[in-house]
DNA sequence: AAGTGTGAACAAGTTCACAGCC
DNA sequence: GGCTGTGAACTTGTTCACACTT
């Protein structure tokens, strides 16, 4: 197990995971490389060696047991217990983010809500009052938390992670479109619809340039 | 100009785009490669060499003209031009994204919200009437539509990218945790928050126990 | 003098292919 | 026989370094 893992690796894993869950709903309890890259559009060499920078967790002639797969990546991935997260930015899309089954399911308690709005501030959402974004930098010591997520609008996304960082929140999941600085060793991923929406449109064009250009060569043939 | 540019390079125009937006909001003509790649934190050759591939847009010995990059990648990314989207989905999420003021401003146009609840078909949201996802087929053969933003609940996620694809639909975004198939050139991308707050607790929880391993050494040491 | 554009060198990531084990 | 685990081969992507342009 060398120390330098890929960050992709990484990134990959929870993908793996989620397919495992799956898997083992259905009642699966063996499964081989081959059979998850075709569910993931990956090659089976792909995910042996991915796997293998952590261990070696297969079974030659079988398989994967699903089960100890499942326990080992979430091992790995630091999900065999739960992690304190606050949502700071609570708008239409802080709720209905902070109101996403998924997160609690998973491991992930939302045990606060902020927002500068004196209209929102002490109205209840999902069964907990909405705390005033000014006090949650001494909220942060008392109690620790390990991960923010920020759907303030854009210009107040900066001092929201400032005050998270200096209150010892290790990640931050990003839904502005600003790009945040944060202190070396805090954890930082984006979410930015626009963005992706715009290297599609690049595929987009292209494909419509593609077919003209085909309409073009058909009719200069006979 | 080759014909094969390589994926990565587009995902980062978008972000060279909106940064360049900003920077010529702030009122700057020209920049440099080194003063783009310091904003990103990427190295200024990377910058240069994913431009090349479109084309020669410095000046050497002054740099990058901001509205000449911008138009450039406005032209390149298909940004000159209005898209037509469609929201399924018009739950707390749906609502949130559908009302998102930056798609509009970004040049698309979100021309339907849908929805299978009888309680929220015929309701206004954002001045829109939310139609019957059961209509949605028929609709996109009257008026097409280019992308597709998915938020329905994850079992109904495959059937919607059905839909939207038999009506033409070229690009869809998933804020679904389902990994949906489409047919072969239909762009498809995903958010999903969970997978990202899953490859982030990889680091913590790395972070936390070389902590314990400092501590551990320091204690041993006299 | 400054900064682009780009081959060439290098680094990272993926796939191959096969020894080894079940 | 079937499938893992993994070095080696290959492919893709990044950075260097410098000729060239303004």
């Amino acid at each position: 197990m060398p120390l330098e893992i890929p960050e992709v690796v990484i990134d990959r894993l929870p993908v793996y995971f989620r397919l495992l869950s799956r898997i083992a709903d259905e009642g699966r309890t063996v499964i081989s490389s081959q059979e998850l890259g075709d569910e993931l559009d990956v090659t089976p060499a792909q995910i042996r060696k991915d796997l293998s920078y952590f261990g070696r967790f297969g079974k030659q002639g079988r398989g994967y047991s699903v089960q100890r797969l499942l326990e080992e990546l979430r091992l790995i991935l630091g999900l065999d217990r739960r992690w304190a997260v606050v949502v700071v930015g609570i708008g239409r899309l802080g709720r209905a983010v902070a109101s996403y089954p998924g997160f609690q399911s998973q491991g992930f308690d939302i045990i606060g809500r902020y927002d500068a709005d004196p209209k929102l501030i002490g109205s209840e959402v999902d069964g907990t009052l909405v705390r005033d974004v000014a006090e949650l930098e001494e909220d942060l010591k008392r109690s620790p938390v390990d991960i923010g997520i920020v759907t303030v609008t854009a210009p107040h996304a900066q001092e929201v992670a400032d005050v998270l960082t200096r209150g010892g929140v290790r990640a931050i999941l990003n839904y502005t479109p600003t790009r945040m600085q944060v202190p070396e060793g805090v954890e930082l991923k984006h979410i930015n619809p626009v963005i992706f929406l715009q290297s599609m449109t690049y595929h987009l064009k292209r494909r419509a340039t593609e077919r003209e250009d085909l309409r073009g060569r058909t009719s200069i043939a006979p």
